[in-house]
DNA sequence: CCTTTTATGCGTATCTCATACGCAAAACCT
DNA sequence: AGGTTTTGCGTATGAGATACGCATAAAAGG
């Protein structure tokens, strides 16, 4: 048996505390002296479990997300696409994620899970595995950033809904000069940022595709110039 | 004439002593304090012009850039690839860029020049103008995203030069289940992860030339399809 | 059943920061 | 010179991370 005094909780617990701070109010709201108060803990209890915050929070960046879903049968192309957005869904359920600080390559079991999904998908197609490994970094990478813009965007427009977008394409007259920006102004001139969805959920959606769309095209592209 | 004592420093001193914070020890180290010390002056004289470190640190942000760089002659293809590594090598002159917080849309004249010259490269294509848009937020993101994983992933390969792969792809080999994650088991065992040059600069700046052209590729078709 | 060993729970104390508030100094106006 | 306005900044407050050490609980050995 085990010596000493049994544990009465573990990282797992603290981690699952966490989450639930930061889903309801944020991760600026996860401190140590909340995630005990909200276990029923002391602060300096948590110590005991995990070494720092800083590792807290890497804990709670693999936590977030849930297993890699199902990819349906077919082309390569179905699979990566709705593996792209269900990670999409994934972070935006939890977008307190995008501020997790990375600090390295990901170890966690869920994100290697992902990892795995991903190049699952790419099983049968002709590419190397070098190759493989790059595409899907683009992918995630590509997805990750999407992510980030679209909260930011999103956040932005629910904090002030009917203002953000008439009040962005409106700053953007009065600061951009057509004679050191002529391409931005052409298209600020022509409306693109008036339009009242600019920034709302749905628009958000259709852009990520428009970009999914250009990056799975590449990749097929690729793939055709190889087989 | 203007009424009241003159000022001593201005937002931009401000931002400018910041930045010098940070690139010489990251943006940790910028506290008001700080940056206040390094101007020779108190702590709360900053907040006469800088409404909070959360506004400091946008200006920070904006102000991180040189101008966009003067794109080449030739085809749009050319174009936005140099636009796109330039952003890179910008984004890896003050890696700390990627730890602000984006608050909104961006509003600021370095931000905006960037993207108006993305949009310039696009100028002779037959794409429509929300079309244009999408492709540069796609792209800007693309890099964005690239451009964090590939710092994260040369800071840790810095802080342990020889290790840091091999321990990778040893970590990989002990925590990876062929049962539940047999593609990433695969790629492991295939040792793209032994590599001690996988996380160097040149190798980072390979993948990042790789996910370009993915998705560059993709575009084209785009337009392909179009004309 | 009592002592020893070992790991946990956590109270206390320290240090770093952002920032509110108010006073004093400087520059302009009349 | 006296009034007005704006800046510079000293002091104070409050939040948050975390080092340290003691008390406690649980198992092991006698």
């Amino acid at each position: 048996m085990k010596r000493g005094r049994k544990p009465t909780i573990d990282a797992a617990d603290i981690t699952r505390a966490a989450i639930a701070v930061a889903d309801a109010e944020g991760l600026a709201a996860v401190s140590m002296a909340r995630v005990a108060q909200e276990m029923g803990n002391a602060t300096m209890a948590l110590y005991r479990h995990v070494k720092s915050k800083d590792e807290l929070l890497t804990l709670m960046a693999d936590a977030a997300f849930d297993a890699p879903p199902a990819l349906p049968d077919g082309e390569w192309r179905d699979k990566l696409g709705s593996w792209a957005k269900a990670m999409l869904d994934g972070i935006r359920k939890r977008p307190w994620f995008l501020q997790i600080p990375m600090s390295g390559p990901p170890t966690g079991p869920k994100s290697l899970a992902w990892f795995d999904s991903a190049l699952g998908a790419l099983e049968g197609t002709p590419l190397e595995v070098g190759e493989k490994v790059g595409v899907v970094m683009g992918l995630m990478t590509f997805v990750h950033g999407e992510a980030w813009l679209s909260v930011a965007l999103t956040k932005g427009y629910e904090d002030n809904p009917a203002q953000f977008s008439r009040e962005y394409g409106q700053r953007l007259r009065e600061i951009v000069d057509p004679r050191r920006m002529p391409a931005l102004a052409k298209i600020v001139a022509a409306g693109v940022f008036d339009m009242d969805d600019l920034f709302d959920a749905d628009d958000v959606a259709a852009d990520f595709d428009f970009g999914l769309h250009l990056f799975l095209e590449g990749i097929a592209t690729h793939i055709g110039g190889r087989a």
